[in-house]
DNA sequence: AACTCCATCAACCGCGGAAAG
DNA sequence: ACTTTCCGCGGTTGATGGAGT
């Protein structure tokens, strides 16, 4: 695990990156392609470690990045983003395109934070600052405890679905969102309520799919109790924007294939926001 | 004009996971 | 199965510039 820094090396140039250093690198990677940092630098004619190399061409010199200000729709997308996964930056990178990990983790420090401050949310725990987080673990939202490659997994559903409806959301929120500094933290108004990104993770009474193939990767994942038994875990999307705010209901009545099936079928005839 | 404080952002550091040997 | 190597990530730092005094 772990290693030392590759860049002990005599002889590599550090801090700020130099017009012809740039130069060089933009060619290289033009001329052959992205891989294999630790060769680059030397192949490329550069003084510096392949790390450095790499993260130069991530997050400045990469031609499909977008640079300026970040949109409203953007500012909105990030929040969202980080309740889903927290503070892993290339996850949300990975959805918002044109954008980098290290931008978006600057852009949260500097501005995010200090915007769910004004409007009196916690960054970490995006709940009410009043509201201390001193409930059980009941209390807790289950995607703080997922597993990023799960919480990813279930955003990867969710994405479309806010892609489809953050235009609205931001022009709709974009008037109370100027001069946060100024604004009443108490009594926020309620953001989104078309889409509320929050999973629900319940315990259900496990029922194999009727009579369908596995074809379709379902909304419920099964996972092992200790005594063997297999339960299923809901991973319901709370109110797709067709019953804002009601629990998830999968144990108890209801066709969950059929609201699976529903929920697939919303998500996918949403347009992907990457285009 | 000089100084301090603060915000911003590019870059570095070190760790963990995965792949390769 | 174990070790080594590489890549990618998140946290942190330092340089810079603007605002305020």
């Amino acid at each position: 695990m772990g290693r030392s820094p590759c860049c002990e090396q005599a002889h590599t140039n550090k801090g700020a990156w130099t017009k012809e250093e740039d130069q060089r690198l933009i060619a290289y990677i033009k001329a052959r392609g992205e891989g294999c940092w630790r060769s680059l630098p030397k192949a490329a004619g550069l003084l510096r470690c392949g790390k450095s190399c790499r993260l130069r061409w991530i997050n400045y010199l990469r031609p499909d990045l977008k640079r300026g200000n970040f949109s409203e729709e953007e500012d909105e997308l990030i929040i969202k983003f980080h309740e889903l996964f927290g503070n892993k930056w290339s996850l949300i990178a990975g959805r918002l395109p044109g954008r980098t990990d290290n931008e978006i983790k600057n852009y949260w420090n500097t501005h995010i934070k200090r915007k769910l401050l004004a409007r009196g949310m916690d960054p970490q725990t995006h709940r009410p600052l009043a509201a201390a987080p001193a409930g059980g673990p009941q209390q807790q939202h289950c995607h703080y405890q997922m597993e990023p490659q799960k919480r990813a997994a279930a955003a990867d559903h969710s994405e479309a679905a806010v892609a489809t409806n953050s235009p609205e959301a931001s022009s709709r929120s974009s008037d109370d969102d100027e001069a946060p500094a100024l604004a009443p933290p108490p009594r926020r108004r309620q953001r989104h309520l078309d889409i509320d990104l929050n999973l629900s993770i319940s315990l259900a009474a496990y029922q194999p799919p009727e009579g369908t193939g596995s074809a379709i990767e379902p909304l419920t994942a099964t996972t092992k109790r200790e005594e063997g038994t297999a339960a299923a875990v809901c991973l319901c999307l709370n109110s797709l924007g067709y019953r804002a705010g009601v629990e998830c209901a999968c144990g108890s009545g209801g066709s969950p294939s059929s609201r699976s099936q529903w929920a697939r079928d919303f998500l996918q005839a949403a347009p992907c926001y990457r285009g």
